[in-house]
DNA sequence: CTTTACAAATAATCATACTATATGCAAATG
DNA sequence: CATTTGCATATAGTATGATTATTTGTAAAG
C-alpha cells in the first residue's frame, strides 16, 4: 500500500510538510525567540524528542517508539529521524541497540553542559532546583576563572573587558542588550583564564544569564542596575590589576547578586 | 563508471570492509584498550575525523572535504558519513552549511565536557597544558561538590562512599582496579551533591583519572598509595560527618596530591 | 539444568534520486 | 561607476527501498 505515482508530488508534499511544521512549531519556537539556527526537519525532530525526554514524557530506561512509528508521527523520512536520534545519542540522552530499540539513558549520562540539553531543560518547565544547580556550578567555576584571568590576561583582554563593561553601564538600553553585554563580559573572563574548559562553560553561563534575565532583569530597578554595573566593574578592575584574590571575591559577589535577584523574583512569583 | 552487477556482492564487500577496518584501525584502537562501545562504521569515521580536527589536521574555520571525497576516503556510504558528521556537529566541532561545506568551528564552541571530545584530545597527543586545565576544573568544582555532598548526602550514599574507599584500600590490586574504585568514589560524591551538573562532570573526572593513572598510578609506590587512601578517607569521613568545610578541604588535598604526582612524573619524563 | 541452535525483530548500512539553500557571477538598472 | 537583481551552480538536505548485522528470546538438544 505504499507505491503508486507518489514520486511526482514529492516536492509539493515536502513543501507542505515544511509549512505545517512552521505553523505547528510556533508554540515551541516561541519559548526561544530569535534563535538564528536554521531549523530544518532534523532540528525539529531533535527538539521535540529532546524536550520530551528531558521533560519526562519518556522516562529513563524507557524504550521510545520504533523507527517506523516515529517516522509516521513526525512525517519525516528515516534518514532524518535517524540523524536526529544520532544527535540525541551524541548528547548522551539515548542509546540505540539492535533488537531492543532506542533506550533513554539515565540522567547521569546526559551531557548537561550541552547547549541544547540545557535549553531543553529550560523549555520543558523551569524548576527552582534547576536554577539553583546552575547557580552552584557558576559559583564553583567562575570565581576560579576570574582568578586565573587575573594572572594570565593579555592587555587586549583587559581592554575588551572594559568595553563590555561600558556597554553594560549604558543608560536606557533594552534588557536584552544589557544581557548581551553581560554575556560578553563573562565570556572574555573565561577566555582570559586560558582554560578551554572554562571557555566551554561559557555557553552554559550564557544560557543561565539569558534565563535569569527572562525572570528578572536588573534593568527594571535603577538600584539593581547600578549594583550590577558596580560589581562587574570590581571584577574588571581586579583582573586589570592582576589581583587574583580580589577577582575571585568580586566574581563571587556578582554571581551571588544576580542569583539572589532571580530567586527572590521567582520565589515571590510562586506564591 | 559506477554501475554494473554490483548489488550482488554487497554483503561480501561490506564484510570485507569491516574486516579491513578491524585490521587497519588497530593502530588507532590501541590508544584506548577495552573500550566496550560497539565500534561500527559510524564510530570509526567519527573517531578519525574527530581526532583529526582536535589534533589540528583540520584547523579552525577550515572546510573539510566534501561528502563525496570523504565517502571515497573511508569507503562508507553517504548515510554513515552524514551521521558521523551530524554527531560531530552535535558536539560542536563542525557546522554544515549549504554551498560552503562543512566548516570546523572555533575551539571556543567545542563541547569540552563531552567524553568523546575529551578522549580525542588525549588520543591526539597529551599536552602538559591540557592536563593542567583539566586539573584546574577539577579543583574548581569537586571541592564544592564535596561540600554540597556533606550537606545533602543520604545514609546510603555515605555507605557507598565507604564501600569504594574499602576497595581503594585493598592491597595487591591492579592499577586499573584502583582507578576504578577511585572513579566510583568521585562519582558517588557528585551524585550526593544533588547537582546534575556535578554528575555530568563525573565523566570528565573519570577520563581525567584514567589518564592520570596511565601516567603514574599510586600503586607503584607504597607511600603514594597510603597517602591517596588516607586523603580519600578524610573526604568520606567529612561527608559522613556532614561537615562541608572539612569535605571541601579534604577534596582539595586529594586532587592536588593526584595532580602533583601526575605532573611531576610527566615533567621528569620530559627531560 | 545447561548449552546450543534457530528465528524474529530491530538497528545499521547501502545506493540512488531528487530538493532546498546559499554563494558568486553576470546582467540589468540607477 | 556603483548598486541591485536575477540566475547558474555547488553543496548539504531529504526521501525511499532494499539488504545486512546484531541481539535476544525461545525452543530443541545434551
Amino acid at each position: 500500500a505504499q507505491n503508486g505515482a507518489r514520486q511526482m508530488d514529492l516536492g509539493r508534499r515536502m513543501a507542505g510538510t515544511l509549512s505545517d511544521r512552521e505553523g505547528a512549531g510556533a508554540s515551541a519556537g516561541l519559548a526561544s525567540p530569535a534563535r538564528r539556527k536554521p531549523h530544518n526537519f532534523h532540528a525539529h525532530v531533535m527538539y521535540t524528542l529532546g524536550t520530551a525526554i528531558v521533560g519526562g514524557t519518556y522516562k529513563e530506561g524507557q524504550i521510545l517508539p520504533g523507527d517506523s512509528d516515529l517516522i509516521d508521527q513526525f512525517g519525516v523520512s528515516r534518514t532524518v529521524l535517524r540523524e536526529a536520534l544520532k544527535t540525541l545519542s551524541a548528547k548522551g540522552l539515548v542509546e540505540a541497540r539492535a533488537r531492543v530499540g532506542t533506550r533513554v539513558l539515565p540522567r547521569a549520562r546526559w551531557n548537561m553542559f550541552d547547549s541544547d540539553v540545557l535549553l531543553w531543560h529550560l523549555d520543558s518547565g523551569i524548576s527552582f532546583e534547576f536554577i539553583a544547580s546552575l547557580a552552584e556550578i557558576r559559583m564553583a567555576v567562575e570565581p576560579d576563572a576570574a582568578a586565573l584571568a587575573a594572572e594570565r590576561r593579555s592587555d587586549e583582554q583587559a581592554d575588551e573587558l572594559m568595553g563590555w563593561l561600558r556597554g553594560m553601564a549604558t543608560k536606557g538600553q533594552s534588557a536584552e542588550d544589557f544581557a548581551r553585554n553581560d554575556v560578553g563580559f563573562h565570556r572574555v573572563v573565561a577566555e582570559a583564564s586560558g582554560n578551554p574548559f572554562m571557555v566551554s562553560l561559557s555557553s552554559v553561563v550564557e544560557i543561565a544569564l539569558m534565563a535569569s534575565f527572562t525572570i528578572s532583569s536588573p534593568m527594571e530597578g535603577g538600584a539593581a542596575f547600578d549594583k550590577a554595573v558596580r560589581l562587574h566593574r570590581n571584577i574588571a578592575e581586579a583582573i586589570a590589576a592582576k589581583d587574583p584574590e580580589m577577582a575571585r571575591v568580586a566574581m563571587r559577589q556578582a554571581i551571588q547578586s544576580g542569583v539572589d535577584r532571580a530567586t527572590t523574583t521567582l520565589g515571590s512569583a510562586r506564591r
